[in-house]
DNA sequence: CAGAATTATTGACAGCGTGTCAATAGCCTG
DNA sequence: CAGGCTATTGACACGCTGTCAATAATTCTG
């Protein structure tokens, strides 16, 4: 396919016409051209298809890549992608799966001073490990009206992680009474956290002082807010 | 097509094979089962085809909704779609676009009074408005899939004039420094306040005094901050 | 009111994308 | 080196999309 002198071409059943199908796709991890193909381990495959899906998807849009592309940047046959991933839906949920998890937190770490100071590191770990990660994790929370409710739920999964370590750090995690409520609180201020974020890494609008400052005036408000409401 | 007695068949150019297809959709608002077709304004069947697209895309996501389905909803040829709307797409821009404009407001009427007083009266407009339209518009901001550019251009500009009507009612629209970093604050609290709508309305996990509560609490800190900033 | 003119509406076509599956061809073992 | 295991391929059937000439439901005109 992506070798160029490939001499048989074994008209399979009806001839189909001639159709001079020319890939300028760059495969990016597969094979070079020319070199004969290799058979990996079900592991490496898998993870190097996984790769160029991931990279692909954080390109453009889901319906804008094809199975065919994704193949062709990996160097191998489309059949491959359904073969390892069953379809296309659940090799792109397997990677908004990764990707919307948030990195690891020491919340064990966090000092046992006063809420405002629980709060500024809260923040600040939160700023640094976005800083780190770059923005790959805030594009996904503003797609338009997609709506797929796979999609939904592994977003939400994630949501619910935030949620709990943030009760955790702010010392709400323990009482029984009203949790739900509170933890409906946490999930709104979750939001303003990722929308502020996105404010100063991808906009590029807000300074990280200024965005600290937000987030941490209203995180202490919507805390006092849950406490009062236990 | 809808017709079940449908004599000549005719075949149009080459016969292209019988291929007996049987469409056991359902119509909608198209004409009865048997009834002759009919000729509308284009107006009216634009109007009529649009209504459709809306309800169906507001049932499953996107790629879900195929032309056929929402031309057999409307009961009617599906090239028909592509005559008025171009493609899919476009349809689907005017659905959204046409559904992501928050409802008019009436921001002359907020009282004069202290800040406080006006983000009262602001919050109270706002979720009074939104019980009203239901939750239409608040599934919007949720899915993560599409990422398309179109639509988010839509949905930031409807998120633009939510802010700048904030921005008006708050007392902030004159100043002409730090207007940018304001005009960002104020996106990031229109995030929480569409995800404490949403914890309101669509989860019912919060009463709408909480929300309240909560929507005033933080607005009034953002506020502080953006005035802060200038 | 009949016939012409207008244009809303249809239906078929070509092309692409997807998922399935038997056939093929690498690699490892005996 | 033969033989088996299985990773990998390639073609097929089918559904969906956009285009366009043909058709038929109106309206206009004498």
């Amino acid at each position: 396919m992506t070798a160029p002198g490939e001499p048989p071409l074994k008209a399979g059943r009806t001839a189909h016409g001639g159709s001079g199908v020319d890939h300028s796709g760059i495969d990016h991890s597969g094979r070079e051209a020319g070199q004969r193909r290799q058979r990996l381990t079900p592991d490496q495959r898998r993870g190097q298809i996984f790769d160029c899906a991931q990279r692909l998807f954080a390109q453009r849009p889901y319906e804008d890549v094809s199975a065919t592309d994704i193949a062709a940047a990996a160097g191998v046959a489309r059949g491959l992608v359904n073969h390892y991933f069953g379809n296309k839906r659940e090799l792109y949920l397997e990677v908004v799966r990764l990707n919307s998890t948030v990195p690891e937190v020491a919340v064990a770490a966090l000092p046992e001073g006063t809420l405002q100071e629980r709060i500024d590191a809260s923040v600040t770990w939160f700023l640094d490990t976005l800083a780190a990660t770059g923005g790959t994790w805030l594009g996904l929370g503003s797609g338009g009206m997609g709506r797929d409710p796979d999609v939904e739920r592994i977003l939400i999964e994630a949501e619910n992680l935030s949620v709990e370590r943030l009760m955790e750090a702010m010392g709400l995690a323990g009482r029984a009474t009203g949790q739900e409520e509170v933890r409906a609180m946490m999930r709104v201020y979750v939001q303003l956290a990722r929308s502020g974020a996105r404010e100063w890494l991808l906009r590029k609008t807000l300074s990280r002082a200024q965005v600290h400052s937000l987030l941490a005036g209203t995180l202490l408000v919507v805390v006092r807010d849950a406490a009062a409401a236990i």
